[in-house]
DNA sequence: ACCAAAATTTATCGAACGATAATATTCTTC
DNA sequence: GAAGAATATTATCGTTCGATAAATTTTGGT
C-alpha cells in the first residue's frame, strides 16, 4: 500500500521510469488482474491466490512478483473494474443540450448498463461494498455528481425552473431510485439468476417515465 | 444438511420428541445465532467460528454441539434471519380491499423496511446473495409472490381492469423497480454508510407515486 | 447427598492460506 | 555465445480455521 510507486508500470501504460518491464511481463501482470478479477467476482475477495495462479497460469509465488501483497492485487482488481467502466464521452454526452434531457439519458443509460452492469464489474462492486464501504462510497459519490446531480440539474433547466448548482438529499434520491432499481435489476439478473424483465432497454424507458413522471412535482418540494 | 433433524429443538419452540432440552439451552442457542448473524453480518459468512464464540461468551468447540458444522449454523442464521422478517398479518393486509391499493401497500412498506431493512438483515441478504444464490433466490420469489404480483393484481381490479392471475416477468419489473429502489436505498444507508435523503417515508411515497403513474400503460401494454 | 447425564472447557489435529527464501530458467544485450 | 538481469518454479514457514477427542464442571432427578 505504501512504496509502491512503479505499481503503474505493472497494470498502467508503458513508461519510461524505473524498471523498462518488458511487454510480456506487462502482458503477464494484466492476465493475473483479469484472472483475479474473474475469481473474485466468482467467490469474492477470500478468493485464494493458488486459485487465482492456477487461473492464470501460474505458480502461486509468481503473484508476488508482481502484486507484494494481496491487498495489492485487489487494489489492482479495484482500479482496472471501477476505472475502466467510466467512458469520459458520456461526461459530455449527458450535457449537450440540443438532446432532450430525457431522450439524452436514455441514451446514456443504455450503454451503461451494458458495460457496468456485466457479471464480473456488477457481483465485484457488490462484494466491494461489503468488504470496504470506502471504495464503493467514492464510486458512488461519482455516480451522484456524474450521473444523478446533472439530471436534476438539466431537467430543471429544461422545465424552466432557477439553475441551481445544490442538490440536496432529498431531492436526489428520486435519481437514485432510478438508478438503484437498474442496479437491482442487475442485482437479481447476474448474481441471482432469477428470471427478469428480458428487455432491458424496456426497463430503463420505463424507469425514466416514471421519474420524469413525478420529477417536477419534487423539485417544487423546496426551494433550498 | 442431512440428518439434523432434531436442529428445530434448538432454535425453535420447545418440541416433546427426543431429548426435552433444557430451557438454558435452548437461550444458550438461540444467543450463538445472535452471535452469528450479527458477527456474518459484518464480516460475511467466511467470519470465523472463534470470533462468534468470543461474542456469545463461550469456547469456540462448544459451538459444535449445538451446530454440528459451521454449515449447520449458517442454516439457523439463515432461518431466523428469513423467517422472523415476514409478518403473517402483511398477507391480509394487502389483500384487504376496503382500503385503496395505493394506501395499502404504502403503509405495508413503512412497516416493511423497518423490520427487514435494518442493518443486520439487510447486510447478511446481500452476503447471502453472492455466497448462496438459491436461498436468496427461494427468498425473493417469496417477495415476488407476496408483494409484487399482489400489487399488480389489486391495483389491476381496482383499474377495472380483469383479474389474471398471471403475471408476466415484463410486466412485474416495474414493481421490482420500486421493490429494488428501495432494497439500493438501504444499501447505500446500511452498507456503504452514503448520506441518504433522511425521510424514509417520503421515498416510499414517491416510489409508489412513481409506479402508479406508470402503471396503467404498463398493464395496458400485452393482454397476455 | 449422591450419581448419571448434560454442558462446557482444554488441548490438539489436519488442511488451506498468505507470504518468503532459495533455486532454476529464460531473455536481452554486447 | 557468454554474462547478467529478469522471470519463473520448488520448497517451505507461520498462522488461521473448522473440527474432534478427552477431561472437567455443572445440572437435575431421586
Amino acid at each position: 500500500m505504501t512504496e509502491l510507486s512503479n505499481q503503474d508500470d505493472f497494470v498502467g501504460s508503458p513508461t519510461l521510469v524505473q524498471k523498462p518491464m518488458r511487454e510480456a511481463s506487462r502482458r503477464r501482470a494484466r492476465e493475473i488482474v483479469s484472472a483475479a478479477a474473474e475469481h473474485f467476482s466468482e467467490v469474492g475477495f477470500a478468493g485464494s491466490t493458488r486459485e487465482i495462479a492456477k487461473r492464470a497460469g501460474v505458480t502461486q509465488p509468481l503473484l508476488y512478483r508482481y502484486f507484494p501483497t494481496k491487498d495489492d492485487l485487489i487494489e489492482a482488481v479495484y482500479r482496472t473494474v471501477y476505472l475502466e467502466r467510466w467512458n469520459q464521452d458520456w461526461d459530455d454526452a449527458l450535457k449537450d443540450r440540443s438532446i432532450p434531457t430525457r431522450q439524452r439519458f436514455e441514451t446514456f443509460y443504455r450503454e451503461y448498463v451494458q458495460t457496468a452492469f456485466t457479471p464480473i464489474p456488477l457481483r465485484l462492486s457488490y462484494y466491494a461494498g461489503l468488504r470496504d464501504a470506502d471504495i464503493n462510497q467514492w464510486y458512488n459519490q461519482l455516480i451522484e455528481e456524474l450521473i444523478l446531480k446533472q439530471l436534476v440539474r438539466e431537467h430543471r433547466i429544461e422545465l424552466g425552473l432557477p439553475d441551481e448548482a445544490y442538490v440536496s438529499a432529498a431531492q436526489l434520491e428520486p435519481a437514485w431510485q432510478i438508478h438503484g432499481g437498474l442496479m437491482h435489476y442487475g442485482w437479481r439478473k447476474h448474481v441471482l439468476n432469477l428470471r427478469v424483465a428480458p428487455d432491458v432497454d424496456q426497463v430503463i424507458s420505463d424507469n425514466l417515465d416514471m421519474y420524469f413522471c413525478v420529477a417536477d412535482r419534487i423539485y417544487a418540494r423546496e426551494s433550498k
